[in-house]
DNA sequence: GTCTATACTTTGATAGAC
DNA sequence: GTCTATCAAAGTATAGAC
């Protein structure tokens, strides 16, 4: 009767781990749950996975992946309003919805596990390198803040928002809209030469 | 040569669980360890706490208080655009420095934690509260979010700017800055009869 | 009233059988 | 590729020493 599932353990441990940890928590989910939800044993995680840990791992380097790519079309473009705008509006887009925006809630919600993990580093690296290209570095600190805030925004509305008893796209819009505004109001202070 | 600390065993365990729980997080932090630093063994926090859970909790209804009092002294004043500035200015400083400051920190690097502890749901019931006196709650998806990223300014600036070089005291002014910025642009729809 | 000794349960993890 | 058996360590909890 599961014969349909051959091979593909691997990926169903990582998705049902996504759920679990997104759902209670890391630290909370212990790979027992895991294991009975899949109608396996624990000793069965681990021939797939090194760890616990790395179960988290394997999730974060799926989800980069695409992010690197936005991040590696934005080098080629000008730093202009327009195109941090444009990249904005194309990060938003790829954290809606799947994989990728379970996976930014559960990097919001454990970041004390997080901190202590390889993967949350990598994480708060690319976070780090989006700050920069979204704000000048020697903006001033209101500035860099705001990009902060903007970045945040389109990350975490759903946190804030999720008791104002709106769909998930009217969030995101308005995440998005409020995100280009602040982002409106943080220029590089070293904008160009004029 | 420990005959001063008679008594107060309590208040230290509450320091220094304060103290693990906002550097390592609050599931990695065992008990073991606060009672290794105090000099005691495990069983002995069971006398002053009936849980690892009860320890935050005593912390959070200590912190709860100040903000407390502050929300009822707006609770006093007609809500305008100047006394919302107020009251974020006043929050903002109670938030600066001592067990507060590594309260709100503990509290949002621990959300996953917090989430099934009921000092979360009290934190987070504030929060909201905060919220709802701050920004209308029938003001427009982006207007409520601005009020939410206005508060989480002054909240999680820290986080967001700890690599930026700056000291406490001039984060925590641009945050209030950005903030009440944020809060200007968010006007309560029903704003009066005018 | 304050703390220690001790035991119970669960967790992440490993070794080796099938 | 999965299971059984087992481990050290952690969280929890009780009985009782002082």
């Amino acid at each position: 009767m599961d014969g349909t599932t051959v091979g593909h353990t691997r990926a169903r441990i990582q998705q049902v781990s996504l759920e679990l940890f997104t759902e209670r928590g890391y630290e909370k989910t212990s790979l027992r749950e895991i294991a009975e939800r899949l109608g396996v044993t624990k000793a069965a995680l681990y021939y797939h996975f090194k760890s616990k840990e790395e179960i988290v791992e394997s999730l974060v380097d799926d989800a980069l992946r695409e992010v690197d790519e936005l991040m590696a079309w934005f080098g080629t473009q000008p730093r202009t309003t327009q195109t941090r705008a444009e990249f904005l509006r194309r990060y938003s887009a790829a954290l809606s919805g799947g994989p990728n925006q379970s996976l930014v809630r559960f990097f919001d919600s454990n970041q004390a596990a997080m901190r202590t993990m390889s993967a949350g580093l990598k994480m708060r690296d690319r976070f780090l390198s989006l700050m920069t290209l979204l704000v000048d570095p020697d903006a001033t600190l209101t500035d860099q803040l705001r990009g902060a805030l903007a970045v945040w925004a389109v990350h975490g509305s759903w946190l804030v928002l999720r008791e104002a008893g709106a769909s998930y796209e009217e969030i995101q819009a308005a995440a998005l809209a409020v995100a280009l505004d602040l982002l409106d109001r943080a220029p590089d202070s070293a904008a160009s030469t004029k």
